[in-house]
DNA sequence: CGAGATTCATGTGAAGTATACCTTTAGGCTTAA
DNA sequence: AAGCCTAAAGGTATACTTCACATGAATCTCGTA
């Protein structure tokens, strides 16, 4: 029988009634978006004073003059794009009632194939400014010329933001924010203001002194929520997310908590309500209780170290696979070798040997011990493992190799290493 | 018995190499005038 | 002819190797009490 003659009547009835289910069963969500980082909430609890100041450093744009140029500081989660895509579409919205000269451009450098090259994140601008450019092909000037020519060809303003600005930077210099700032001398009519988003608070110590001093004419730093003002957006949002009664205060008041125990970063604490609530879902119950978040918990641990792991080379991978391997004792070491306190312990010699002959096993090409042992690094301050480098006196000087995440997370892990193809 | 030298097993740094991937550019192709 | 695309040329980041030297406490050595 081939697939495209199956029809109803070869559905088996119990999987017909399963969709039926699930289809007339009532769902706890009712606008399942806003608990996503795509969905633009309609007011920003406890952001007001960054509103205000940014809209007091920008506003001079509607009077024609040229706004300074800004720079915006705060980790991850803190509302930095969100208050700032609002601010912006205000004023664009604003100065399109009154004069509308003002152009907002908002371009995110993180975005790969689209803005995190020179080329493509002019090429970028270009296009919002209504300009078809091709996506390669011209050499880079032409693009600078094309945006030129359009940006001056009538009186206005361009407000740019580039968010995750560093990511930028860090790829390929500072040089493009340096022109951006000159365009102001030579050109006749139109005037950039800048506005660079950044998360990490030491970016602009990287930056040339001249692209520092024109960038940074003012600052906003945003800091992290607390638990209080997590709770109060959880809350929020919940209620356009869910249907009525479908979350008690407590569990919010929980995701926050913990939210805020780590960095306060808004868009964990959403993930987690949403993750809990999911699971809620699956499992039939009407209501999101403590118990769903405990596991929505776990599930994002398991999750980010799997995905960790799964970005990873495929010779960290095997590097990791021989280290669980070495600790679960499937593989003896040449001579097991045991801490006062019982535990096995392995350092970098076993987990090379072992790891040589995994090699051969899967017909990997072999690194050398010095790579290995960069590699073991790496995977500790990625947190998967617990590497301590320990010296032994007269037996030399070794690392000692412990996993760091949580036994759930090893199943999994073993459950991918261990497919037959994996690593092939 | 204790100060200092020695030793082991690997850490760490610097510099060089191979390779994959990216940008640039020139030349060819297409389209519209 | 202008605009667009593409394939080769040239660049650059990444992953790795090779060589060389650094580490640091257990152990050894040897002079001294």
């Amino acid at each position: 029988m081939t697939p495209d003659r199956w029809n109803g009547d070869y559905m088996p009835t119990d999987l017909n009634e399963m969709f039926n289910k699930y289809l007339t069963k009532k769902s706890i969500f009712a606008n399942k978006n806003a608990l996503t980082i795509a969905f633009k909430p309609n007011e920003l609890p406890h952001r007001e004073k960054e509103i205000e100041q940014l809209v007091g450093m920008l506003a001079p744009a509607l009077r024609n003059d040229k706004p300074s140029n800004i720079f915006i500081y705060g980790k991850s989660g803190t509302g930095k794009s969100v208050v700032s895509q609002y601010v912006a579409s205000e004023l664009g919205r604003v100065a399109s009632e009154t004069n509308g000269n003002v152009k907002v451009v908002y371009v995110n450098c993180k975005m790969r194939r689209v803005a995190d090259t020179e080329y493509r994140l002019l090429g970028e601008i270009a296009r919002q400014f209504g300009e078809n450019v091709p996506e390669t092909g011209l050499p880079t000037d032409a693009i600078y010329k094309i945006f030129e020519k359009k940006l001056d060809s009538k009186e206005q303003i361009l407000i740019l933001i580039l968010d995750e600005i560093d990511y930028l930077v860090n790829r390929i210099g500072d040089d493009i924010l340096y022109n951006f700032t000159r365009y102001n001398e030579s050109l006749k009519n139109a005037k950039i203001s800048l506005v660079g988003i950044s998360n990490d608070l030491s970016f602009s110590d990287k930056l040339d002194s001249r692209v520092k001093s024109s960038l940074s004419e003012e600052e906003i730093v945003f800091a992290p929520y607390d638990a209080v003002q997590l709770q109060d957006i959880l809350k929020k949002r919940a209620d356009v997310a869910f249907v009525i009664d479908a979350v008690d205060d407590g569990v919010i008041a929980k995701c926050a908590a913990r939210t805020a125990q780590e960095h306060g970063d808004a868009r964990k604490a959403l993930d987690l309500l949403r993750v809990a609530a999911e699971i809620s879902e699956r499992m039939g119950d009407i209501k999101i209780t403590d118990k769903h978040v405990n596991m929505a918990q776990d599930k994002i641990d398991v999750d980010r170290v799997v995905e960790v792991i799964k970005t990873q080379p495929k010779q960290s991978q095997l590097v990791l696979w021989s280290i669980i391997n070495l600790l679960e004792g499937k593989l003896q070491p040449t001579q097991k070798k045991l801490s006062p306190n019982g535990k096995v312990v392995i350092e970098t010699g076993d987990i090379f040997n072992v790891y040589e002959k995994m090699c051969g096993k899967y017909g990997l090409g072999k690194l050398t011990q010095r790579r290995v042992s960069d590699l073991i690094a790496e995977l500790d301050s990625l947190g998967i493992i617990n590497a301590i480098v320990i010296s032994k006196g007269r037996y030399g000087r070794t690392r000692e190799v412990k996993l760091a995440i949580s036994d759930q997370a090893l199943e999994k892990v073993k459950d991918i290493f261990t497919n037959e193809l994996y690593f092939d």
